[in-house]
DNA sequence: AGGAAAACGGCGGACCCCACCGTTTATGAG
DNA sequence: CTCATAAACGGTGGGGTCCGCCGTTTTCCT
């Protein structure tokens, strides 16, 4: 079963990653690495071998609830009205960007972004996954064609960010996304 | 002309600030509080006496353009229909919170937020000011009346903050924005 | 002019990220 | 089964930041 991956690299892998998961869970975004390392009993060079900038662990550690709402997604494109559809799916994503930490910094871009296309392989997945509610909702006129899914999932990211330190900030996201998609009032 | 203040302690102040100034438009809100201080001419103790959180020194950067914002939302009271103005107004807010950097993480409660009432200075100042803005539009029935002027502010913020480094910041703020202000479609 | 009080800033500790580099360990060929 | 090799490991040191302490200097008021 030899796929050119040594079983002991792969072993602290695993280990890290787990470790991770939990250590940003209670410490957000700026978790400590050599507290990662030292907790799952590695150096902290090994660390930094396995994800070789605080970004890629944080897209690592996502990488499952990104997978999740990307299934969601699937699950309901065509079920009932395109844009209800739309914007319960929206809601699942501020839920988890603003439940699970660090996922919002995962879906914006990072202040060293030199990638010439599709810069963000986490917003880039969820986009494809989503993309069919999206369109569902313009073929039927019930959103502006102009919306880019990218838009959608940047401000989500932009109010989990905003409201990351406020007493119940579940709460207050979908607060903030309510506004947002209402358009703050009835005129438009 | 004794105000309690002694001389150097204000030329210091007003030296730190000034560099501060600059340091945190190039390095944004992570800028190096060592830094400034050797730039300042002056020992790092002396700048966290002055200031004595980092939040406190992005306060007194951003204060000269809270106070901006201000004058203006009271310059615009009442002048045209209200929802326009509000939203002429708030745009302004997207645009300086695109351009000035740091002024987005002043307008949402830090990590260590203890004050029981009106935690957040600037924030509240910007509120006071753009109060009336709000009710002529609620008044008008042009925006519902559930909406808080704190909402919108965090909104924008996070737009800030989630935006900060795309290729064209404001650009794409302002985009999100509109987006936000439109409720992202046609039907509500 | 002189003394009290306030402000200053250097120093050291704790932490963090990062790169180097000698050592250990798994692996697959013989 | 042995063993050479390449991969993975982790300790260590350098550079950086934030923070608190404390002896020294400066300012101001009498």
């Amino acid at each position: 079963m030899s796929d050119g991956q040594r079983a002991d690299a792969r072993r602290n892998y695993e280990r890290i990653l787990a470790v991770a998961v939990d250590e940003v869970a209670e410490h957000g975004v700026n978790a400590s690495l050599e507290q990662i390392a030292r907790v799952a009993g590695v150096g902290s060079a090994t660390v930094r071998r396995h994800f070789p900038s605080r970004r890629a662990l944080l897209e690592a550690v996502s990488h499952k609830r990104i997978e999740d709402l990307s299934d969601r997604a699937r699950e309901l494109a065509g079920t009932g009205e395109s844009r209800s559809v739309l914007l319960e799916w929206l809601n699942e994503v501020v839920d988890y960007s603003a439940t699970a930490r660090g996922l919002a910094a995962v879906l914006v871009p990072d202040s060293a972004e030199v990638e010439p296309a599709h810069v963000n392989g986490c917003a880039a997945t969820l986009e494809d996954a989503a993309s069919p509610l999206l369109q569902n909702a313009k073929r039927d006129g019930t959103v502006s064609s102009e919306v880019m899914l990218a838009d959608l999932l940047a401000l989500i990211a932009g109010i989990a960010m905003a409201t990351e330190h406020y007493p119940d900030p579940a709460a207050q996201a979908h607060h903030l996304f309510r506004l947002a998609a209402a358009g703050l009032g009835p005129q438009h």
